[in-house]
DNA sequence: TGGACACTTCGGCGCTCACCGAAGTACCGG
DNA sequence: CCGGTACTTCGGTGAGCGCCGAAGTGTCCA
């Protein structure tokens, strides 16, 4: 079983916010929060630091146990350990301030917008377009919030009709979650039941990954399903200024 | 609203870490999770540290949003913001590694034996006892994991027959929260029903708290009330060597 | 087989920050 | 009003750690 409980003390607290306490590795967890793989070098320019830098932190995410590591030839890719991860980081991010940084270009500027209207965390969906649908569903009687986030018999019976799959073995993981959102400060739908649904959203194409970043672009079949079945206004469904 | 979502480019998860990433600013916090409010010069002596130096860690915390403060006459009272950072800390905290520290004396040895067995946590009760609780209730299926934690109709009644009141104004808290226990490791009750349930344990004196520390202890009544409605056996509700 | 590339190791630099003691301020009680 | 106590402010010190560049190892590709 687990170590004798007379032997310690308590959670090292402190073991664990000393990995997320230095920028460099926070953008490295934040970046890594859209689910994918990203190598060594990637998350190093991600991070503005060199190379040799980034190693030393990775080992460090590594050993905490937050970041997996794969290995195919000369190429080290590492990705968030599990959901459970995921959920913490998720979590804490969205306690954490907003940090405000200069807009460096017009570009930059259009990323912002798009990150916000429609982004992948982790493994489900959130943005703009995520807090709508997680609304809809609640003032449809699909989700109820009473005694904490969950489907109803009517939210089931919905997802089943929409060919989202939630039925996945007991992994002691919440079906259905609120992820507070950094950009609405609202809670959207996640958990299991919201990695099903992004899920479905990709399979189906209502939506489209943008290259390898981590934004999200609806595509017009995914405007009519979700106008349809739950009714969003375009002002939603379209992203401002694109 | 919010600021322009155009100039900020995301949380500031570094500066939230950093306040949790020093030993003794943890200590603070996880002391401060009994959910009682303590002077500075206690917290000094129980992270060990002079009061000149807690007074600087305190100031960060309470600038950081963590703590609250109120002071009367020459005391500074300091305590955790509100249940959401509780949760926050809570939340990581179950996610970190145990550390291990030697037992200094026998009364050492009987104080952590205690605290495994039942505890405050924040605003609900933790440990063996809590677990246990937790497990008897989702037996009887007062309680439902499936979509995530949930009362059902017969938790709710169940609830009410016992006179614990949930009726809080909706305050976007979720009403039942698993909270992972460290030293069990497994979810127990939390949320606003957890600490509506400790409340009302404590009016009814099923439970005491011993003296000023963040041990509860049962009392006979308190016993007698898990027996009979959850059939919890003597095994867990007698505290091991005591 | 040689060159480009991804990653790693190592040494050294510099900054940040936790810590303390000493001195100062506010408050309580006799 | 005066001693004791809780807390604060202020230097000074020392350790930890994030950073880089240079040199080294393994892998891919022409």
């Amino acid at each position: 079983m687990s170590p004798s409980p007379d032997s310690v003390t308590g959670p090292d607290l402190a073991a664990l916010a000393g990995l997320l306490a230095d920028r460099t590795r926070a953008a490295m967890c934040l970046a890594l929060l859209d689910g994918r793989a990203w190598t060594a070098k990637e998350l190093a320019q991600h991070a503005g630091v060199a190379p040799s830098t980034a190693t030393a932190h990775l080992h460090q995410l590594v050993a905490g146990g937050l970041l997996a590591e794969e290995r195919q030839g000369r190429h080290r890719y590492v990705r968030l350990a599990g959901p459970a991860t995921a959920e913490m980081i998720e979590s804490l991010a969205s306690h954490a301030p907003l940090r405000s940084t200069p807009i460096r270009s017009l570009s930059d500027s259009h990323r912002r917008r798009a990150l916000a209207h429609a982004r992948s965390c982790y493994d489900h969906l959130a943005g703009t377009v995520a807090v709508a649908i997680t609304d809809a569903m609640t003032d449809r009687s699909l989700l109820t919030w009473e005694y904490g986030p969950a489907l109803t018999d009517a939210g089931k019976a919905w997802l089943r009709d929409l060919g989202v799959d939630d039925h996945r073995p007991r992994s002691g993981r919440a079906h259905v979650r609120g992820c507070l959102d950094w950009t609405e400060r609202r809670p959207h739908l996640a958990g299991a039941v919201g990695a099903a649904f992004l899920q479905r959203a990709l399979d189906a194409e209502w939506v489209l990954r943008k290259g390898s970043t981590r934004v999200i672009v609806l595509t017009d079949t995914g405007r009519g399903v979700l106008r349809e079945r739950l009714g969003l206004a375009d002002a939603v469904l379209y992203a401002p200024a694109d």
